[in-house]
DNA sequence: CAGCGACGGTACGGTTGCGTCCCGACGTGT
DNA sequence: ACACGTCGGGACGCAACCGTACCGTCGCTG
């Protein structure tokens, strides 16, 4: 018969414990100090450092985040970047994830964890999302799944996450429209079979008075 | 007077461990003994391990990639993704530049050194390739660089350091040809000075089904 | 050839964290 | 009201690492 309270200052510790150090540096110690409790608090919930952090970062992963469907690939898009931006600008958040996406690259325990728990939020959010826009005929039924994830959730992780510089609000939407454009043009519906349809009338009917 | 073969030897072993066990989990002593030399050999050359990883890692990083100008955005785009993806797919750059990004976002001299650092490579490289564009006439003038930039590493980053997900040699064109389109569609040279310029009409446009 | 200065290696005390054990306190059930 | 079971807290031994001081050796210099 655990206390809850206690686990649940354990929890917090290891969030701001995994924000302030990172998950190398991450001590129990530390986060029984932090939150305020004894290691064997700790040790008596979670066998050790890896499955506390696993099982506390899982578990906050796993809240899968509500996608509305606005009918619309390009709206679909400003809201899906709307939240992302929004968890990405967390503070907390911001530091553990490119951590522990770090920290993947070297522990396969953490890496299949963070694949099954992000699988939920973000791949099928992306999956889900470009699969609206098939049927809906914004994109063609061959669209490459994998591609279309990178165009979207790569400039915006990169632009939060790791070059980290101030994104105002009124960028978003125009992100939004650039990749919505740019996969609309790569995974068109086939209307001809040419192999490089590529843009070039596109440019040419943009912009008429010639580049 | 410092005898060289000793310091390589620490080079390599410093970029080794920080592969292994990221720059938190770093330590001098491990740092000795992977080189095969004492703790004092390393104390009378850096100062700290700070300064350690700092002056290593901006050496290596400051290597400027010769970025050639092919005349033509897409395909500077697809010899930049080889060059980059090349530089991902290394086994010790591929661990090291993912743990150091998130460490820096903690450690505001890592996140100087290296933007100072990656300044020289990715920010003037990714200028440099829409600079150009820009003088081609393929971008307008007006481009927003940051948005550029994130459109151009985004993606590529994601897919080779976050999601690691195999990335075929016919993906790389691809996606260049995605992103330069994406690129062209953002930065178009301003043509009438609509204050929401945006792309639904463009969109209309490219699909002339209709969605 | 001799002396000096700088180098690398070993050894040391101090600190931090790990994982465990034991003890006092609290709540529960009868 | 009492005894039992479980919990949290503090303490312990062990290991790793830090940063430094000392020591023998090598190479340069005069």
């Amino acid at each position: 018969m655990l206390r809850g309270e206690i686990t649940t200052a354990i929890r917090g510790a290891v969030m701001q414990e995994l924000a302030a150090v990172g998950y190398g540096r991450l001590s129990i110690e530390a986060v029984a100090r932090r939150a305020g409790v004894s290691k064997t608090a700790i040790y008596r919930r979670w066998s050790s450092k890896l499955e506390l952090v696993l099982e506390i970062v899982s578990s906050a992963a796993g809240r899968s985040l509500p996608l509305p469907d606005t009918g619309d690939l390009r709206t679909d898009l400003e809201m899906l970047f709307l939240i992302m931006s929004r968890a990405l600008r967390h503070p907390l958040a911001a530091q553990i994830i490119p951590d522990l996406l770090a920290e993947a690259a070297r522990n396969p325990r953490i890496a299949q964890t963070l694949e099954d728990a992000l699988r939920v939020n973000q791949r099928d959010v992306g999956g889900q999302l470009i699969g609206r826009a098939i049927e809906r005929g914004e994109l063609g039924p061959d669209t490459d799944l994998d591609l279309a994830v990178d165009l979207i959730v790569g400039p915006l992780y990169w632009r939060l996450a790791v070059s980290r510089a101030p994104l105002s609000a009124e960028d978003l939407p125009r992100l939004a429209a650039v990749v919505a454009t740019a996969l609309e043009v790569a995974c068109q519906p086939a209307v001809r079979t040419e192999p490089d349809v590529h843009l070039s009338p596109m440019t040419v009917a943009i912009d008429p008075i010639g580049s």
